[in-house]
DNA sequence: TTGTAGGCGTTATCAC
DNA sequence: GTGATAACGCCTACAA
């Protein structure tokens, strides 16, 4: 009675099989080692009884989970939500399962989240940029569990990465927004603390302000957690200044909905009156009006490739390669050439 | 040598210690049966040596493993990050963690995707909706996975949920809708086909429709994936009809955004010329100029119970409920009075 | 090609 | 309160 309701064994399947539970074994990982005609038995003993292997027993026995955990600041942007999505995919693809984490920006609670991961048997890590505290590495390198950063692209660190330069993205929008007439600059970023991507996207308006004889301390820079209404407080704040800027340059595209929002709010208009930039190019960006000038990254693909040089670490075919994606602009309405 | 770089278990530390196994196991499981001074002893061995209990070890002893899926229909809604994102909190904060999988709106594929988590030995599993064969709901009993619904509150149903009505909530949007003096309503909806939640906001406005003596069957509605693109395609076909209407309800923000932005590009103004209603109460939904009059679903609460409940029912403490949360509507400027 | 048997690191049930 | 010890279900040499 109770023995219907249970679970099937390993030991069941081959019971009905008429084999070992070698052989079985065998079967669902090594279908090429039996011969065809035991196989088809077991196979329909399998199929007939439900049997699954059981996930516990299974790991303990081939010490490995087949599972790649990822810790990403939060899944509320659009952004980490689509590159999760194709990371994911492509992983189900490869036969490993993805195990999710938020940090909420916060470097405590992403060490946190890194040791929960690792403790549940996390093959492999994903993890957003490589600003992080060294003992992390360290810890990881110990348990020998690889880790490969998604968003940034800095060959120096020496670090496995797929990602883009956010520094030289910056770099290439501003010299546009220079190019179009702007001189004075302000910009919106995110919390530069622990996050390399928002540090190298200011960096990158301060080389192209330096590259154009423009003297980048001169430059007004209001620091704010990513979020719509943080870009709006940041727009009015700006523009109460005494030299208004033409041009507010944000770290992403939510901060530049909010700037724009902000601007609308105050009466101004976008861009006759302030010009304003953004950095993602999430869908949000084409749907407000004006549509925002920023800067394209190829998220999809990014968490595509990321799945598929992470995989390859962890089945010691890679030890890591640092793989660069370009960005491109997309130049819209909320940039005005002052030139034209 | 190679004893120092492996990683310690609970024999490593039941040696430092100078006790059994056994007593490093009560230590970390129920503190309480061991008394303070060997304690102290073992958890700074512990400490010392690093340890982190093998998790396909601990599954298979203890025939559990804290994990937790959940299937969503895509992780780029934004509604869905959200819920998850507070589902995820609330799980960490009960010691489990959380497995997530997306069906991308397909049924076979969520089937799928329930095996896998279930062969990964999740404890409970969350789902959306209730709309789905009912050999998975018999396969999840036969192996004794609690599954708990989100997004929908259906009673009738008799399966555990937490979420909302989506035919009341809709009912009562179209309520307004009318008392505005709207006569000539259309509606673009998500797919309904094993979307509970889309028929039941069809259903609602049909409802409403008959309700106040208009013939439901005269409503013109067109059937579209989720997609800012697919809306704005849907508002110009709508708006190509002899007799136009003068509001479009939508199923979702998404298809709302996309609508006014159809409108926008076809020249006419919302909601001067056709107005246009959505379901979600997302941030687009704000940030868009009209802003959109919708329904406001508490996702983060949402999230959370559901967390709460489905725990709840892992450890044996409820059965599972019926919990439904109340839906709001959102007046806002895309949604014009036409007594006004 | 197939079977035998040891081991993986915990938890939990007994005695002590 | 603590210590042996038997599962837990699978994988994988090694043997046949």
């Amino acid at each position: 009675m109770s023995q219907l309701r249970s679970v099937p064994t390993l030991d069941d399947v081959a019971r009905a099989a008429g084999v070992s539970t070698a052989t079985v074994s065998r079967c669902l990982n090594s279908p090429e080692r039996v011969v065809e005609d035991t196989r088809k038995r077991v196979m329909s003993a399998v199929e007939h009884l439900g049997y699954t292997p059981n996930f516990g027993a299974r790991v303990m026995a081939a010490r490995r989970t087949f599972t790649i955990g990822a810790i990403i600041p939060t899944m509320e942007n659009a952004i980490f939500a689509r590159a999760l999505q194709a990371f994911q995919e492509e992983l189900h693809a490869r036969g490993y399962t993805l195990l999710v984490a938020s940090s909420a920006y916060q470097p405590e609670i992403e060490e946190e989240q890194i040791r929960s991961l690792v403790a549940r048997g996390a093959d492999g890590l994903l993890l957003i940029g490589h600003d992080r505290d060294p003992a992390v590495y360290d810890y990881l390198k110990s348990r020998e569990i690889p880790v490969l950063s998604a968003w940034v692209y800095l060959p120096d660190t020496g670090q496995p990465a797929v990602g883009f330069d956010n520094r030289r993205s910056m770099f290439a929008l501003a010299q546009q927004v220079i190019d179009f007439g702007h001189r004075r600059i302000a910009m919106i970023s995110g919390i530069t603390k622990g996050n390399d991507r928002a540090a190298g996207r200011v960096l990158g308006l301060r080389d192209a302000l330096q590259a154009n004889g423009l003297d980048p301390e001169a430059m007004p820079v209001i620091e704010t957690p990513y979020g719509v209404e943080n870009g709006a407080d940041a727009l009015r704040s700006l523009m109460q200044a005494d030299a208004r800027p033409t041009v507010v340059m944000c770290g992403n595209d939510v901060l530049a909905v909010g700037a724009l929002r902000g601007a609308q709010d105050m009466g101004l208009s976008v861009p006759q009156d302030v010009s304003v930039t953004g950095f993602d190019d999430i869908e949000l960006a084409r749907i407000v009006t004006p549509q925002i000038t920023t800067v394209h990254v190829p998220h999809r693909e990014m968490g595509r490739k990321a799945a598929i040089a992470l995989v390859d670490m962890v089945e010691k075919r890679s030890t890591g390669d640092v793989v660069e994606l370009k960005s491109t602009l997309k130049i819209r309405g909320s940039l005005r050439d002052l030139n034209g």
